[in-house]
DNA sequence: TTCATTTTGGTCAAAGAAAGTCAAAATTCA
DNA sequence: TGAATTTTGACTTTCTTTGACCAAAATGAA
């Protein structure tokens, strides 16, 4: 097990401690486990990816930080299963009764299923070229899923 | 947290007190947090910028001052503001710094600024050819907000 | 009034303080 | 062994703090 994992860990735990939400400082994390600081950053976006049901945001400069957020896992297993089922293109009608259903479903808001279709629609689009707009389409809509977990 | 946050945070309180108006002079808030004087300015140009929602005006000379008013705009007006504004082409960081801007003005939900930024990411826009990628980020974030309204 | 002085606030650039990126080197795993 | 993962560190970017110098408004003396 290497020092990635112990990071992780640590990070872990702290998050149960703290109810879901940490901020830390990249320096000192680097310095209590010895290692380089842009290790943190390798911790964090191998271990604590949106996919994998975090959202980190840091600043830097004076007084910076990294804020490490875990997600709500109730809906998460439900969205998780439509986008696994999402193939590599995606066309318009699906998408469109795609969220509806997730609205419905109460697994995101009206707001956010608006949001979404408006992004895959073909005015969004219209600057990508044909043959490519399933494949944009499908990876919009994922990735706003994904991070909606 | 440094210390132009704390100077940030002390005005919005005071804000809050005096119901959205506020003069004061940059010298004795300098003192009074102990920071040399030009680093009001900075906090007033990096934290209660136009587009942050807020007007400063000042006058030197004996008697000067320095007014912060902070101004509400309805939320319709702000996002044809923000669309409008917004170029042929948008880069990540600009998508992000508009987003939280929206988000921190209530215009719209955290849940929809997300959902935003997910959508003109650079994992959402992959399948998309990089001379391209600029205008359909722009298309995209349009779209959502045009929605939006 | 006119002009010098004083009292404010403004600008800008350099120095400092974090965090980010990327690829090479090291290590681990199949 | 060869591929995948991890570890490092040089270099970059972003945000903050500080200070030297500038500009404008008020005030008072001539």
């Amino acid at each position: 097990m290497g020092i990635s994992d112990l990071i992780a860990g640590f990070i872990q735990e702290a998050l149960e401690d703290s109810d879901g939400v940490l901020e830390l400082q990249r320096s000192d994390l680097a310095q209590r486990f010895n290692c380089v600081p842009s290790q943190i950053n390798y911790v964090m976006s191998t271990r604590f990816s949106p996919e994998q049901g975090y959202i980190v945001e840091s600043r830097r400069g004076g007084g910076g930080y990294i804020r490490i957020t875990r997600v709500r896992v109730d809906r998460e297993t439900l969205l998780m299963h439509v986008i696994n089922s999402l193939g590599d293109t995606l066309d318009l009608p699906s998408a469109r009764a795609i969220a509806r259903n997730l609205v419905d479903n109460g697994a995101i808001s009206l707001e956010a299923g608006r949001t979404l279709l408006s992004a895959v629609g073909d005015a969004a689009l219209r600057a990508a070229p044909r043959e490519s707009r399933g494949a944009i389409r499908a990876d919009v809509f994922k990735q706003v899923l994904i991070h909606l977990v």
